[in-house]
DNA sequence: CCTACGGA
DNA sequence: TCCGTAGGG
């Protein structure tokens, strides 16, 4: 979910230090598995690869990522995604053929030697598979960092540990963990601050939306909050057309969320979508405990397996086992 | 995305 | 110390 329930969050949310965001971060792995294998390419399109062409971009991406979580007092905890919900298969479905033709624009591009399509194309064409997931998680345990399978959508699983109080925080750049009740989301966790549009640079600051005052600031309750990202369009219903964030609010502030979805989608049943924002499968099966990294494990997969340079990795690494030692000790203290 | 490095 | 750029695997 998207461009159309930003509009009306913009204003909800607040620029944060990264003084002020020590704790523990539930990391939607998803999504930031995803902006890793978008992003982290060479300029034709082409991602990071070991000498065999397995995809490294991720590994990378997990690796610097995690290094700086820890120096600045942030333990993460990675959330995977389980089973989507049947509903969602339409959205699948139809990314997978949006993956597929810029998988075709890419070469294109490339047969024309135009980098920056290329790499836009590429950018669109990235896909998680297993092996994305399974070097992600075996790199995580070598890191001593935990990551949680959730039984269904990760966000809903990241939000539910932030509600229940064990968690400081969910990480995403997508808005639905606040649908399903994240009391805090942060977007924008980079380190550089940096990112490209549109071919400029621009500079981006971690920012902090509080549900609680999103609510109050626009006059609304949670369900409400689901009901106007069921009208604009979620990752399980397309939405109505023509219906942005201004209007969406309008229509649930006046009580006419019901009777919007009958006059404009009289076949759609909102319900199940409603309800598995609202209270969406979790579980209570995982445990949070940070090691110390095994230094030695992650240098024979990162450089014996995947050909990182060892002075760069023992390097990030020597920030993350300072920090994870000194927590182990002021757990003692 | 990230680090590293050179110049202002 | 900040900024722009090259390169990572």
């Amino acid at each position: 979910m998207g461009v159309a329930i930003r509009d009306i969050l913009a204003e909800c949310k607040e620029t944060v230090a990264w003084d002020d965001l020590s704790g523990i971060a539930a990391v939607d792995a998803h999504n930031a598995l995803y902006q890793f294998l978008s992003i982290i390419r060479q300029p034709d399109g082409t991602p990071l690869m070991n000498g065999a062409g397995r995809v490294t971009s991720h590994l990378s991406g997990t690796l610097f990522r995690t290094a700086n979580f820890l120096e600045k007092g942030i333990r993460p905890v990675f959330v995977f995604d389980g089973k989507p919900p049947e509903f969602k298969q339409e959205t699948i479905n139809e990314r997978r053929l949006v993956r597929a033709r810029a998988d075709e624009a890419w070469k294109t591009a490339l047969r024309e030697g135009d980098m920056e399509e290329a790499y836009k194309q590429a950018s669109a064409s990235a896909r998680i598979d297993s092996h994305t997931i399974e070097s992600s998680r075996e790199l995580l345990d070598l890191l001593g960092i935990p990551w949680i399978q959730a039984p269904s959508e990760g966000e809903a699983q990241a939000a539910y540990m932030v509600q229940r109080g064990e968690v400081t925080y969910a990480v995403s750049q997508d808005y639905d963990s606040l649908l399903f009740g994240s009391p805090v989301l942060i977007r924008n966790l980079t380190v550089s601050g940096r990112r490209k549009s549109r071919g400029r640079t621009i500079t981006v600051n971690p920012e902090r939306i509080v549900l609680s005052s999103l609510l109050d600031r626009l006059g609304i309750t949670r369900e409400q909050l689901v009901e106007i990202g069921i009208l604009v369009g979620t990752d399980f219903n397309p939405g109505i057309r023509g219906v942005g964030g201004k209007t969406a609010l309008k229509i649930v502030r006046n009580g006419e969320f019901e009777s919007a979805i009958a006059e404009k989608q009289p076949d759609f049943d909102p319900a199940p979508v409603r309800e598995f924002f609202l209270d969406p499968p979790v579980t209570d099966d995982y445990s949070l405990a940070w090691k110390t990294p095994d230094v030695e494990g992650v240098v024979e997969m990162l450089s014996g397996r995947y050909d990182f340079s060892e002075e760069r990795v023992r390097s990030a690494l020597s920030r993350v086992s300072v920090k994870a030692t000194q927590k182990t000790l002021d757990a003692w203290f």
